[in-house]
DNA sequence: GTGGTCTAGACCACG
DNA sequence: GTGGTCTAGACCACT
């Protein structure tokens, strides 16, 4: 299991383990009933605060991908439930759209972002 | 020039608002040295502070996108393809990463999440 | 009498005007006596208000640089006083320090920031 | 940590935390890593606004002085020598022109100038 | 009438 | 307790 935090940039502390942590699911590198290090785990190793670790499990709960016990250790999700409400979805398209509109902005070409989406599906194909 | 918020969403405000102009710049609807609204005029109509419009509007001069001068209206900027900064376009592929492990997640596939894609860039090639 | 705005960046578009008039006096392209053209030449060859070259025409009479008559043209003043109070040396001094900072913070070094300012001495003198 | 504001000047408060900051980074009072005092506590003690604070900080943020997290003091950023676009080097350059105009019409000669320089590069470097 | 600065006070998200 | 967002109202500098 491991987590890092960038320390420069502006995305919280919590949000990073959690697109972390959901990243190695989506790779298969977690893979469902493994077991996630303990909240205090976590913090001393990133030396961070423990609530903030808290904080990122309990997301990661709600969001339907960790299981937590009290007194037992946090664990991958045996069913992975394809949530995929129009909510969700909306959301989805949403932060796409800016994605690309920011793209854009910054001089890509269409050509330019298909590489780079594909780029990125490639690395992840491959872990799996 | 349209603006419209989503009260009930959890975005703040101001981010509303960027994200809507530079869609705008995305899809030509905005040109450059197109006027803007003023700050005082998008608060009105749109029912929220004039400080907020004004952050919004700062944001997006310190993005390149527009132009503010005391005593002027905010324009859109002439050059369009400034920056593209190696650190702006890690921050992108950061995103488009999580983009898809969410995508992933929700239980799409990698096509569906290509059709995705290809569905929002279609739509911002038929404005221009 | 040549002069120019630069509609990008931040600096009022009076004190563009006032510091290239006070430059090309500094260089001797204006010399004492020289005419100015009028309140609204300015204005009308670069696309801007009566009333911001009127502003900068006032701070640069009362900066002791040019003279205005009421109906006549401005014209740079004879004798240039050298005003030199220790308020605006103090002033010069401060701005001087905020430069080489910035400079610093820029990742210039100490040769490069030497180097900048002989570039424009020579320059100035270049002109003269 | 050291903040002063003079209330007599032009210069808004919030450029005189900017560049009071700015300096003591450039000498190497302040170090990487280090933590500024908070926003509630620099207002506090200069009896200022908790606003005018903040702005300061996000600009200083915004050039890539410190480093701002929610919830977190904010930090000296580790990597120094960040920007040195040809944006800001061109900026750079037009102040010093208007630097050494100004000192030139004051009386200075340009001996004068460069004591002046040296005395403040002098100043900078007993300090590091 | 425009944006720029400052004050003031509130509530929220993060650590 | 920290920074982030929003509201509100005032005055100033610039066009």
């Amino acid at each position: 299991m491991l987590l890092s935090i960038n320390e420069n940039g502006n995305h919280p502390i919590y949000l990073q383990i959690i697109s972390q942590i959901k990243e190695q699911v989506g790779k298969g590198i977690l893979q469902p009933g493994d077991e996630l290090p303990s909240v205090r785990e976590v913090a001393d190793s990133l030396g961070i605060n423990m609530h903030t670790v808290r904080n990122a499990y309990l997301k990661l709960r709600d969001q339907g991908i960790i299981n937590l016990r009290l007194g037992r250790r946090a664990r991958i999700v045996w069913r992975q439930p394809p949530v995929h409400t129009t909510d969700s979805e909306a959301e989805l398209k949403v932060r796409l759209k800016e994605l690309i509109t920011d793209a854009f902005l910054m001089g890509l070409s269409l050509d330019d972002f298909h590489d780079l989406v594909n780029q990125q599906l490639a690395q992840l194909k491959m872990m799996k």
